[in-house]
DNA sequence: TGATTTTGATTAGATATCAAACTATATAGT
DNA sequence: ACTATATAGTTTGATATCTAATCAAAATCA
């Protein structure tokens, strides 16, 4: 059917379901939540964060600085985190959490469990252990090229 | 370091090399060129498709309608595409490639094989070939889920 | 036939994303 | 110290994407 090169079919696969699990994923988010701001929700929490730059942010998930200002933007105006100059350097802010950023977190993880036996339902554990080492060494070194 | 479900782990790495992968993509093509545009492009040279309507083309992407009519719109301006009514149906247009979206197509086709070389050295056809069926499977039926 | 529902396209309004350009502050180099 | 360079954040302007609402035409059905 297609005479791609295989690596633009497996990318164009990978595009696919991101697209596919992305919308899967919004539409059961809270009202006003977005996976964006969800992920930086996430990242607080989960790697006990408890103030960070904008910047090291955007590093973190490989976004441009643009585009974390205008996420933490809507996410300060939705109360969601605070946001305050950086003592240390004059350039810089630091992003905290508020109690409200972090129920609001709570609240995606309890939207987002519903979605784990839908998804074990199309993909078994097995498989997915399977993909998991290669796809993680691909998303890696695909990384590491960006020099 | 996580303790997410598998699956979610799984589709954080998608989505991340997604996104690198577009990066990738989108920095070799010609100037003004996306990859929404070029999938259009390409949809309508490897399926020797001659006339399709914008709803079968969102459908063929798993776009919304109103995704479509957007991009249509801007590769109408840019010439690539033209845009008619058909005339078997009110309510539907026909779209179809002009010379200047043929000669686009085959531009970003020559633009994009420099990249081959560079995701080899990343990963092997091997690995591809290994992951490719996978995918696939994971695409058609997280696709199919959609109801 | 006439009313209801469905479908195709668009518009409006939102978020996410990028590159390029700008401002302000910090760092490095001479 | 002074200049040049680099870094942090923002603004601007673009594309892609979505949902919700609208309009027109087609298909269904009663």
């Amino acid at each position: 059917m297609t005479d791609d090169p295989l690596a633009f079919e497996v990318f164009n696969e990978i595009g696919i379901i991101d697209q596919l699990a992305s919308a899967m994923l919004a539409s059961v988010m809270p009202a006003g939540m977005t996976q964006a701001q969800f992920t930086v929700l996430n990242h607080f929490v989960r790697l006990s964060v408890v103030e960070k730059s904008p910047a090291d942010l955007a590093n973190a998930f490989q976004l441009t600085r643009p585009t974390m200002t205008s996420t933490l933007s809507r996410m300060e105006r939705a109360g969601l985190v605070m946001i305050r100059p950086d003592p240390a350097d004059g350039r810089a802010k630091l992003v905290s959490l508020t109690n409200e950023g972090r129920a609001m977190r709570e609240n995606c993880i309890s939207a987002l469990s519903p979605l784990l036996p839908l998804i074990n339902s199309v993909v078994s554990n097995t498989e997915l252990s399977a993909l998991l080492p290669a796809l993680r060494k691909i998303r890696v070194k695909l990384d590491a090229l960006r020099d």
